[in-house]
DNA sequence: ACACGGTAGTAACACGTGTTAGGTAACCGT
DNA sequence: ACGGTTACCTAACACGTGTTACTACCGTGT
């Protein structure tokens, strides 16, 4: 045995090791795994055997250096991973994406920023593709990934023409509920949105929530109101955030009788602390969610709230990245429909605003 | 301009490439991007400039190959994504385990079992170490993870001294549970547990839920009853399965006045079926469920159940892959505490089973 | 006997990086 | 002026694979 054939004495085997040890050349051992056409049958069951003997398959470094596929999907969070776990919102949504790595054999890397930077994140990640998720559109990663010309879909963002996107039509979604309390006769109306980012330097909103609070402001329109006539109050999409803020809104004097939450989450918080204070819903105060999270149907009462589809915008962004990635698709846009579901959370005020009703 | 350095006509751009840019070798690339001390500032800056202009940044399959690490944990799961996302478990164990990624600037990959083998998943996935979920111990992965040497941690699997491990007192936890039902005064009593995995040819139970039947064996014991006394049936862990099996049992006469559920996730289905066929908990029928998931809070009525930490649990296994990954340490096990925590859906039973009750 | 075609296996290259050993020029002290 | 140190950079190697071009071999038809 000449020093050229030696195993590695430290580390795991190499295909080399098991060529040496079934007598052949390590592009056999490659063959053998890859290709069975290539070798007769005989020294593949060798050479198969010998691998076993060794403990040995191929390592995924090698054969994704040479070109390959990884085998794995990228999410893109726009939160540290715990945050992001928190919110059912995006367990929902990896059930749509589950269901396209399911069909394709392909795992899910979770990717958080890095110490705040996305950017970063991007450079280290070994997948096939990004799926980018929440993100506003000026920021600098999807700069990068274009940049590298690596596929990605952009869901829920303000996505320019150069790139597939999944959006939600979320201006609908929300003219529709306070069009619902509107009609109910509520005019005092609080809104509970999603705080913007805190590192952005000059606050905007998060483009969705630009888009809900566009179509609360339509249907505020069609009763002669604006944004001026409603409280607005922004916090972190957490349930805690959605408990403490609704407190917060409740000490106000007058009392607001609807309370348009934009995402479900914060909604949960909010029945719970309504529950706290005595509030009773809907009787003292209507409330409405955004999402349609099934625990949505749970809780009591049973939240109105707007409905998106969220494992299918999963699925669909992940068959968008499937199609980006092998290079078939162009680009394709989608908006999916939202739809409002009524449940027990609302009915008309107590007291209505105008003062001709009866005693 | 030789051959030589022409750029890659095909593809994304190479440090050769901007090396050539630059007028400088290779190397010296690599050393801007990763070692600043080795070049000077001047070229450094020269280097980086040219690589914004190419759109070059260090692929991750080269640095991988190196030999250096992936920046990412695997967690190994029992079913395909979809399956795991739908349990409220899962998100709050990833909590956990984010926790980790992200006071390590890691991410998280999720990889399912590719067509029934998490062994073929386990070949194609490029990270740094395995957190495994709720696998039964005898099946093939860990040989496989144990063969190539590659860090892993057992979670919820009955492991082997060989193996570093986090677990919960699973056994503690249902003989608190069944014991408090007992005490209640309750005979008559039902368990809802999870199926084994249908792929197993000899069915048996996953390690957790032997454990935890053995709990309850342990409390009936203390009243001179047995497993034969009671009802067993076994679905799998999912809301509708719950709902459904529920709704056998609640079927059969006489019925039982007390359900055990074996995860919350069934028993919040329990909750709704018996909501719907009008039998009043815990007034006719008492409930209870095992995990104590955020939800179980919000249920009416709201749920008695047995709290496992679970996002202390995914912190620690992290915690424990990080170390392995170092080879800081050395196999170390952790058993975690349970709680009974008492709510609204457990009461004595209506009529109590002894004969001599006063009237 | 010999050209020919098919099969089994191999040598060599490509992938793109990180890193070690080495080399050159400038600089410095005597 | 000159040996020795330092700053800077480069050539060369290693990582472990997949794959292409090629050779050795063997049977076969003419």
């Amino acid at each position: 045995m000449t020093a050229k054939d030696a195993p590695a004495a430290r580390g795991r085997p190499t295909s080399r090791d098991v060529a040496a040890a079934a007598g052949v050349s390590r592009s056999a051992v490659s063959f053998a795994f890859n290709d069975p056409t290539r070798v007769s049958t005989a020294t593949r069951e060798r050479i198969l055997a010998a691998a076993r003997e060794l403990a040995y398959t191929p390592p995924p470094s090698g054969r994704t250096l040479r070109g390959g596929r990884t085998q794995s999907l990228g999410v893109l969070l726009p939160h540290d991973i715990p945050k992001v776990m928190e919110n059912p919102y995006y367990a929902r949504f990896l059930m749509g994406l589950g269901q396209v790595c399911t069909r394709e054999g392909m795992s899910l890397q979770l990717i958080p920023p890095i110490g705040d930077s996305l950017v970063k994140a991007v450079r280290h990640a070994a997948v096939d593709g990004f799926v980018v998720c929440g993100l506003d559109t000026d920021r600098g990663e999807i700069a990068e990934l274009t940049r590298r010309a690596i596929p990605y879909v952009l869901v829920d963002s303000d996505a320019p023409d150069g790139a597939p996107s999944v959006d939600i039509d979320d201006r609908d979604g929300a003219r529709h509920v306070a069009q619902h309390l509107l009609d109910l006769g509520h005019r005092r109306i609080a809104v509970l949105s999603v705080e913007p980012r805190a590192d952005r330097p000059a606050p905007t909103y998060r483009d969705p929530l630009v888009r809900r609070m566009a179509g609360i402001e339509d249907a505020l329109a069609t009763v002669g109101l604006s944004r001026r006539d409603i409280t607005v109050v922004e916090v972190p999409c957490t349930r805690m955030d959605g408990y403490r803020a609704t407190q917060a809104i409740m000490a106000t004097r007058p009392r607001p009788t609807a309370l348009v939450v934009l995402a479900d989450l914060m909604a949960f918080g909010a029945i719970d602390a309504l529950h706290d204070l005595g509030v009773n819903v809907p009787g003292e105060v209507s409330l409405t969610g955004f999402d349609d999270l099934p625990e949505a149907q749970w809780t009591r009462p049973r939240l109105t709230t707007v409905r998106q589809p969220i494992v299918a915008k999963g699925r669909i962004a992940g068959d968008f990245l499937i199609s980006a990635i092998r290079g078939e698709d162009q680009h394709p846009h989608q908006v999916l429909q939202t739809a409002l579901i009524t449940r027990e959370s609302c009915k008309p005020p107590a007291e209505p605003v105008s003062p001709d009703s009866a005693p």
